[in-house]
DNA sequence: CTGTTAGCGCATTCAC
DNA sequence: GTGAATGCGCTAACAG
């Protein structure tokens, strides 16, 4: 298919007899520009439905105004919000948003990577897949000074500007309303063990535990790969348990809900039997049954915040200074852990 | 912010001695030049970490490699689908993907347009926002010869390829099952009537009444504007009607799933009451209790035709002749309209 | 006030 | 085999 003819700046000096670098001062408003000349030009630019090409105007700046965005996945709502909050603040900002999903592929975040860079964005944000254990193409990126920074999924190996949540915090919120709730062997159910939150969320557990006067003895801990088949594998062990919790902290809703529905299948009240919780808030946690007590996640402030970072870093309106942002969770109670008034 | 300076052939050629096309050639695989050049200039690119430049190229030969997107939001599931479909196989073909949410506005939609065919995207995909009424700007975009294409939310004024859901047909399997599972009285709750989709599932309810015996005065239609508030207005409407219907196919889940919610809290039984359906079957909708008996669309693979058959028409493997791509639709019966069995 | 020149990074044409 | 010249669309520096 053809594509067709976009009008340039030549055709419109050419048909009005003036030079092309008159055309330019005319449709940037240039002030050193007869009216008459300037009023002619922009006329014949819109009767010819000129439009601009930025294009060649990156090419001569080498700026894009492109921010290129990887993530593991779009379809999660919680990335999806990411990306909502940077296409939107960027936009605000007069910057385009090139997305690409690793599909949770190392291999593929390392092409997205090289096809980001080699379109030329002016920086990126990245959050990693969960099979990114080496950073070598981070490092790459690094040294090549092409700015760039990391939000959810961050590895602190990079000395680049991240922003995450308070994670070992929320898990902790979680974890001791299961507690207070009157749980007396709460297990956390942990993605493998390698990724950032499963660490951290697993750090807030532990504490959770101490504070309220259990020993690291009592931790109670399972891990699945994430996918709905090792979430129910999981969810049979816990039932199988000869010491069976009575309160289970899920690392992600997903994961909980994917064992709330093993447990009810079983005849397990939940929570009667079995207190549950998760972490995310995705929607779905709010219209199940029970509702699943959780924390949420300000997925697309996240957004906004990462984006607006990077464009002050590329504006230098702020310093390269790596700067952490570790936004708040919050918890909310809802029946999967209303213990105490069933 | 200083971009990290990129290596260009210009500077590989200056440290070999040798000029900037025999470089151009040596990237470029070309066979008319020395081994042993070759060799020293494809060592010497890597070790300098020369990035090509895909900004240059597509000044050239006018052609980006970009398909830009709009769709009304990024965050909702069957959008988030349709954009992941789109971008794993223009990924696949080697294209990158620009993407904008209009967020259901006109403006926005209008503003995203311009800034897309700025940056010079090769083609569009284009999912309409609600308050798109007036078609002005495809019109141009048609009349421009930009290749583009529309999806989910379309309009039979312009006449370009579009990929759509036999949104009547969908909305006729679950009118006709909620009739077939015993309710006398089967209401539609639609969306703002000049909705195309609201159209069509309408088309699909009045025949599914008439081939059960209906006729077009036992039609119950209700308008929300499709917010939470408009959507618990209108259930709470269905409650206190004088002539309740028994059945409800809303448009899309999220609106069945706001309704639920309220007939719930009313404490009205469902299925046992009244029976409710939807669209789109929305992660949430399995989960809920009861789960709610929808129509499946392909969200992905939506967007993989769409973006398959718009990069077929760039590479000229097919006609630029408008096609029409209507994907079938699945009924998913679920707890929500069990009549029978409760 | 307006035209000419040069250059952004690359590939292609034409020379040698 | 390789180099020089040209142009993609645009603008900034320099002339006039």
């Amino acid at each position: 298919m053809k594509k067709g003819h976009q009008v340039t700046m030549k055709e419109i000096a050419k048909k009005l007899g003036v030079s092309v670098s008159t055309v330019s001062r005319a449709l940037k408003d240039s002030p050193e520009l007869h009216p008459d000349t300037k009023k002619r030009i922009v006329e014949m630019a819109e009767s010819m439905n000129y439009q601009y090409n930025l294009l060649a105007q990156s090419l001569r700046i080498s700026k894009t105004k492109v921010l290129g965005v990887i993530v593991p996945e779009l379809t999660s709502h919680f990335f999806s919000s990411n990306i909502s909050g940077i296409q939107d603040t960027a936009s605000k900002r007069g910057y385009n948003v090139m997305i690409c999903q690793s599909n949770e592929s190392f291999e593929q975040e390392k092409a997205n990577l090289r096809t980001l860079v080699a379109a030329q964005v002016d920086g990126l944000l990245i959050s990693l897949s969960r099979e990114t254990k080496s950073y070598e193409h981070l490092h790459n990126l690094y040294e090549r000074e092409i700015p760039f920074m990391m939000f959810d999924r961050v590895t602190e190996e990079i000395p680049v500007s991240k922003v995450t949540v308070d994670d070992a915090h929320g898990a902790y919120l979680v974890v001791d309303h299961l507690l207070k709730e009157g749980c007396k062997r709460v297990a956390y159910v942990s993605g493998q063990e390698d990724l950032y939150i499963s660490k951290k969320r697993k750090e807030g557990y532990l504490k959770a535990l101490l504070d309220n006067g259990k020993s690291l003895e009592d931790a109670i801990i399972y891990v699945t790969d994430l996918t709905s088949k090792g979430n129910e594998e999981v969810a049979l062990k816990i039932l199988s348990d000869s010491n069976r919790p009575d309160g289970v902290f899920c690392m992600i809703d997903p994961v909980a809900i994917d064992v709330m529905l093993v447990f009810k299948e079983n005849g397990i009240r939940v929570p009667g039997q079995i207190a549950l919780a998760g972490f995310t808030n995705n929607p779905t946690s709010g219209v199940i049954e029970p509702s699943l007590t959780t924390v949420s996640q300000p997925g697309y402030e996240m957004g906004v915040i990462a984006a607006n970072h990077l464009l002050d870093q590329l504006d230098d309106l702020v310093s390269t200074e790596p700067q952490s942002f570790v936004l708040q969770t919050t918890l909310i109670p809802r029946n999967s852990t209303k213990k105490t008034s069933l």
